[in-house]
DNA sequence: CCGAAAAACTGAACCAATTCCAAATTTGAG
DNA sequence: CTCAAATTTGGAATTGGTTCAGTTTTTCGG
């Protein structure tokens, strides 16, 4: 494929993801009708199914940029982290949790996450899977990196415990999402009573 | 409202209700449509806008039962757990998941689950997320009922604890049933593991 | 520069859930 | 038995995501 055909497609992607992040905001997911995507990007309807293969696709393009963005974030701490364990993980999680409304609202995430439980083997779920796997991952690292720094027991499994404070937070972080009101600082004040009960377990 | 009315209000609800558990298990809950339903349960597709808010509304009425089901049969098990910690959380926890897709598929709880987080302000919405804290609660009095009978120290932080296990708990089960060659034996397994973890931070 | 062939675009048509409505039926009270 | 209220019926209209057949644009060998 050669220059002009390229530069177009690139356009209209960006085109039509622009579109989309804007009226998402706005209008929320369900009140964008793609009708009105194609309109603002200036593209057909028929076009945005060339790029996506559907709705929630769009929306996983934007979730994947916000959590790739996180992911980023999330490697300094896990490079140099708090002596202190429980500031280690409050950290972390903490990075996640306060970016988390910049880019997408409360109904984007609901929306995300309920087309990737809806279509776990599509293109979407798949990404949106992989992210889960990604942030577990940095946790689990983070606790490696304590155990190196003999911050946590060596003997402590620390996939599992990765495993456990993500799969907390996560479940944590979906119910701030379905609780119109719930914020950020109640969010992260649950999950550090949560974790210290694990502390306990695995403090040097 | 008195007697023949009640009782066909009665009838018509339950006919629904079977007709849609029969058809979702066999066609899938997107692969049943309203007609057949309807059809099936000799009613008109207006009369099950009657009954139930939408075809959403169908399906938590059908994982209620089964979630209400669960819980009963859980009760036994924290009036009388087994002595050994992980034992009596394990019982339990495998109560749950053992029963998950007796009546229900994966792909049911899957919609389930998606519709719940679309619509956390609806009935249907409301009364999932009022099943789960139900499962929760019923996992926290059994670590409660366990620092009781001083399987389980005193000074942990119940509450915490059980909110811990629950969620983790609840992930797996969500990555579970978005996985479609996942067997129910590898969940239990890849929970205990988790689960190991907690139990040397509170056994007594 | 020309004329296929490939790629991409377009918007009207399709499908299924949901809403709406007027007519028919059932029920319960008097 | 009769009437009024409640409920059901089924078909038409609406809605919004998705598909598809036909058209336009881009590429590229000669």
């Amino acid at each position: 494929m050669s220059g002009l055909r390229a530069k177009h497609k690139a356009d209209r992607h960006q085109r039509i993801l622009e579109a989309s992040a804007e009226l998402f905001r706005e209008a929320g997911y369900e009140g964008s009708k793609i009708e009105a995507i194609a309109a603002q990007a200036e593209v057909s309807v028929g076009t945005i199914y060339n790029y996506y293969q559907n709705k929630g696709d769009i929306l996983v393009a934007i979730v994947s940029m916000e959590v790739n963005a996180v992911l980023r974030a999330g490697r300094g701490v896990v490079a140099n982290p708090p002596t202190n364990v429980g500031d280690a993980i409050d950290t972390l999680i903490g990075i996640y949790v306060e970016h988390s409304l910049i880019y997408l609202s409360k109904e984007m995430w609901r929306q995300a996450m309920a087309i990737s439980m809806q279509q776990p083997e599509s293109p979407f779920g798949r990404t949106y899977t992989a992210l889960d796997r990604a942030l577990t991952d940095q946790i689990c690292a983070l606790i490696v990196r304590l155990q190196d720094l003999r911050h946590v027991s060596a003997d402590a499994d620390g996939r599992a415990l990765g495993e456990l404070v993500f799969n907390n937070m996560n479940m944590m972080f979906i119910e701030f999402v379905k609780q119109a009101d719930a914020t950020i600082n109640e969010l992260r004040a649950a999950i550090r009573r949560q974790n210290r009960v694990l502390l306990d377990a695995i403090s040097v």
